[in-house]
Order: C-alpha cells, then sequence, then structure tokens
DNA sequence: GTCTATAAGCCGATAGAC
DNA sequence: GTCTATCGGCTTATAGAC
C-alpha cells in the first residue's frame, strides 16, 4: 500500500494520515495504522512516544509546508501594484488546492483537517493556534486593509463562513463527482477558481 | 446533569449528543455515555440495541423536527408574491439557528452534526441521505427556479460551499466569544443575519 | 531500530437475576 | 425495565530479547 523505500517514520505517518481521514483520531486504532504501513506495532512509540504526538506529526509534516507556502504566497500578492481581494484569496486557496494533487500525497490531509476542524478537543486546538495561528491572522489583516469600509465585526463574521467553506468543499473535494470529460487537474482548478468567486462575493456583501 | 425527570431513553439521548459533541462517535463509549445519563450501561443495549443504532437515534430525535420546520418555511416562502433569495436561505438557516437557543437543548447538536459532516463513514451518510436528503434537494430546486441565469454546476458548487459554511459556523456558534453587552438572542440573530448575507452576496456573484 | 510478548485496562454486547 | 457480572476482544503502552 505504502512504497516501500519511504523510512518507517514516513510510512507511519502516510498510513496514520489516511486512517485518521477515513475514521477520524479515535476511530483509527495504532494497530490499524502499523499494519497499514507494514511496521511492528511498538514501532508508534519507538518513533513518536505517543498516539497524541503521532497525530500532531501529521499535522506539522503538512502544515510546515502549506504554511511556509501560503506566507510566500501572500508576500508576492502585497507587492503587487494594486493587489485585488482575489489575490491575497488566491494567496491562501491555491497552496491548498495545490496539495491534494495526487502526487504530493496530501489529498486525505484536508480531510484530517476537516475532522481536526470538527473536533473540539482542546489538546489539539491549542497545538494548532501556538503552531499555525499567525497565518489566519496575517491573512486577516491583509484583508482588512483591502476593505477599510467593511466593520471588524462583519469581516471576521465572513472569514469565519469562508474557512468553513473551504475547510469543507476541499474535504469532500475528492470525492464529488467530476464531469467525466474533465481531467482532475481541470476539475481542482474549477474548484479553486468557482471558490474565489464565491469567496470575493461573500466578502463583498452589500 | 440530565434532568432527572425525563425518561431513561430521552436522558441517554442527551447525554450520547453532548458526548458525541465533544468526543466524536468513536470517541465517546457507552460506558461514559450512561454515567452522564445515570442510567445503567445496560440499558443502551436495551432500549437501542446497539451503539449504531444509538447514534441514528440521535440524529433522528433532532433532524425530523428540523426538517419539518424548514420544509414548512420554504413552503411559506414559495407562497409569498415576489419570494427572494433571501427569503429561501432563511427558511433554511432560521430553524437551524433556533435549534441553538438554549431552552431547545440543541445547541450540542449543531456540533454533533459538524461531526457527521466530517465523517465520510458510509453507514451513517447512507442513513442521513436516505432520510433526509430531499430536503436539500427541494431547497436547491427552489433556488435555481429564483436564479434561472445560474448554470446548474455553478449552484451547486455554491450550494456546497454555503452547507459547508453553515455548519462549521454553527457548531462554533456557542463558543465564539459574543460582545459583553450584547444578549445571546441578539448574538444569534446577528449571526444569522451575517450568514444570508454572506450566502445570497455568494449565490449572486458575476 | 525492530521484534515478541505482555501488562493493564477499556470496549460493546449479553445472560440472567430481580 | 433495571440491575450485576461477565465474555471475548480490542486498546495504548512498555519491557526486554535480538
Amino acid at each position: 500500500m505504502t512504497h516501500p523505500h519511504f523510512s518507517t517514520k514516513e510510512r507511519i505517518l502516510s498510513a496514520a494520515e489516511e486512517l485518521f481521514a477515513r475514521h477520524g483520531f479515535a476511530g483509527a486504532s495504532l494497530r490499524a495504522v502499523t499494519a497499514a504501513a507494514n511496521v511492528n506495532l511498538a514501532a508508534v512509540n519507538y518513533h513518536f512516544g505517543s498516539k497524541d504526538n503521532l497525530i500532531n506529526e501529521v499535522f506539522r509534516r503538512r502544515l510546515d509546508q502549506l504554511t511556509e507556502t501560503r506566507m510566500q504566497a501572500l508576500k508576492s500578492a502585497k507587492q503587487l501594484k494594486n493587489p485585488s481581494l482575489d489575490d491575497v484569496l488566491r494567496a491562501f486557496v491555491d497552496p491548498a488546492f495545490e496539495l491534494t494533487r495526487d502526487h504530493s500525497g496530501g489529498a486525505a490531509f484536508m480531510r484530517v483537517l476537516a475532522r481536526a476542524y470538527a473536533e473540539h478537543d482542546q489538546r489539539l486546538r491549542k497545538f494548532l493556534s501556538d503552531n499555525y495561528g499567525h497565518v489566519l491572522k496575517a491573512f486577516a489583516q491583509a484583508i482588512a486593509v483591502l476593505m477599510p469600509e467593511l466593520d471588524k465585526e462583519a469581516l471576521y463574521w465572513r472569514l469565519d463562513f469562508i474557512a468553513g467553506a473551504l475547510t469543507y468543499a476541499m474535504s469532500e473535494f475528492g470525492m464529488v463527482k467530476r464531469p467525466p470529460n474533465r481531467t482532475e487537474d481541470e476539475h481542482r482548478r474549477q474548484a479553486s477558481l468557482e471558490f474565489v468567486r464565491f469567496a470575493v462575493a461573500g466578502l463583498r456583501a452589500a
């Protein structure tokens, strides 16, 4: 199932990602994970210490890179002559869709992220907000600059709606039937285009 | 914790709802549920047969009523002289927000619904789509009538985004800090107003 | 680093007394 | 309808050989 020349650690992370996406954090046992990764049960505790920490590392592996890409894209957008709402939203959305491309192996991760959204578990939320909260703040700030006429409260409501819509849209993404005459890449581009168009219109609501 | 004069069955349902919201379906054990409900462990199997069926009944208790309210509201909206997009969306959204009022006890249920959204579990998805799929279809149809110029594919994308935004927004709802000078009722009204405004603008995106 | 074996405990479900 | 006791199986985590 998982490519055998990857390290034990990487194989465990990939198997965990896939099974957490499918069954949730409580629903996927370490036995199932290690069986899918083709490694010994005890390897999880040897390499990660505990299940909780394995969960953290599943997030860290993808989010470190996703965060970096998003911040770079935001920086680029801000350096444009006349940055639009579109440009800023794209800097947030496109890297996420990019992650769902098969070769990058992160398609399941977006479903794991949706799980995390639904989890109100304090431990996990603290880990995510401590490590990645600054990204959302940076984007909120950039959008606020572009919409000075919109009051802060309405802005936060709308960003919240957008975050929810994106999370769930992306978690469903791999599953929604695409028209058979369209390639997966076209489908992904279409989805991201539709999403940004929707989000910009929502932000600009009268 | 749960009001003692309710029947054993109702007490189990309420405790299960609360614990499923907090820990997920796999994460909340029947032992934890029966302890919180102050009933014997064996009562779950006596009254519900199995944990899976208990999960179904947690949904049924709220969704039967929510569905009925939404369909009635949709019918009323359609009978208006010039029904607007606002009217139709309100028929869907307002009954959900109404459920989060404390006295109706359904605040936790919206978080359970967000869990179900994140679950890609086949059994649960089939139960929900078999029993409540017709509601979404009816609303999609009503919106399509009001937006004949919007092509079907774009419409479905946008409805998907709206469903995700609503689910997530409502599951967070009880947790988002409201301004201290605002009552909970005002906060709820504000949220539903902001949401419908956002959704209508998104649907109408150029 | 990887293995086996096992500790210590929680799980859903049920049998059978009351 | 509610109880106790328990079955069989699963869980995370670890000790210790290799």
